[in-house]
DNA sequence: TTTTTAATTAATCAATTGTATAATAAATAG
DNA sequence: CTATTTATTATACAATTGATTAATTAAAAA
């Protein structure tokens, strides 16, 4: 019998590889069912490399889910500062960009649901959590300021925060309606509504 | 060595002390670390037990969930018929009250997100999960087309349900903001917030 | 080319997993 | 009080788990 071939990756390359596979198997099988034989599997390399590059199984875990997390804020950011526009504009086109796709993806979105789990018994899941959440309401905070003012509310900084903490609320909602949708409704009217409720707010 | 002595318990009893457990062990270790053993020991009981009463253990997990769901519908729909009042008033009490405990506890809305990485994927799940979101939308469907009419706004079927879904959307978000507060702010603005944003609605 | 480096494989290990079965004892019926 | 039922325990088992180590070999260096 001869032995596997193989590449050697950068390191980069290779532990990318290896969250990616690890997101791929607990969005397939849930946390429990993605086990470092199936993960390396997917990744198609063999189990010692979890040792080699992140410690333990725990660890690659930890930074699959900080990846994960990366990507989400980064798409939103990403779809935050695009063109110059009236705010109002600007807002709203954040709000379609994130009731669609890619940025609502089923899959990051059932994910990102799946670690929540962790977030208040792991530290370090709290502490990756804390710091995209807190990301996302900056970006919301700066689309919101203009449009308070452009109406004449009130737009101190704690305004500014609850608006953003409300908005943000209702886009994590709709997300996961949208993600797992139960087939209750048309997927279509999601973007239309998110942006008809906060034209509201 | 003498053997453990015990209490031989009802059939319902016994399911539901196992499922109580289950859902305890799902919020303290994840789905991943809810094992047999740590269940049946959280229950009082020994390892057999789950064979005896479920079959194995994805069947209890399953009826665990079910279980959780029913909780949160219950009491959806208890804080939703209270008393004789004003459409909005009754509207805003059923809202206020989503966003405080025991409704809003920490621990289920966190179990209930651990759960949900499960519904794209497994049929049992995703059955649970859209029944009890659609008696949730009834409710809020309810709820809000008198204040709808009172407002003489549009109030067919379809705009009842849009403002279902929106609002659904928005305690969902609201509910996990605050199950994991990430201590960005105080837990208290989530009640006015949402009556706030729902008024706007 | 040859040498060196270290990424990767392959195999082994102890621990834990879910499941199954026979022995036991608590509750019920007669 | 005795017999019967069956809920419950205790134990065993095979499979799977995450972790570890030494042997390889691809790639870089010389």
């Amino acid at each position: 019998m001869s032995r596997k071939t193989f590449q050697r990756l950068s390191l980069d390359d290779r532990r990318r590889s290896l969250m990616e596979a690890t997101l791929t198997c607990v969005a397939r099988n849930g946390l429990h069912g993605a086990t470092v034989r199936r993960i390396t599997e997917e990744a198609g390399v063999t189990v010692g490399l979890v040792r080699h590059y992140f410690g333990n199984k725990d660890d690659m875990i930890r930074n699959a889910y900080a990846y994960l997390v990366g990507q989400l804020t980064a798409q939103a950011s990403e779809s935050a500062k695009h063109t110059v526009a009236a705010p109002e504009t600007q807002l709203a086109r954040f709000l379609r960009a994130n009731m669609t796709t890619p940025n609502m993806s089923e899959e990051k979105v059932s994910l990102w649901a799946t670690f929540i789990g962790r977030v208040r018994h792991d530290a370090d899941f709290a502490e990756i959590h804390r710091d995209g959440y807190r990301e996302f309401l900056n970006v919301l905070e700066t689309l919101i300021e203009p449009v308070l003012i452009n109406h004449q509310r009130p737009h101190s900084i704690a305004a500014c925060k609850r608006h953003a903490i409300a908005l943000n609320g209702l886009i994590d909602g709709l997300w996961m309606e949208g993600a797992l949708n139960s087939g209750l409704y048309g997927q279509d009217i999601l973007p239309d509504l998110v942006i008809e409720a906060s034209e509201r707010l």
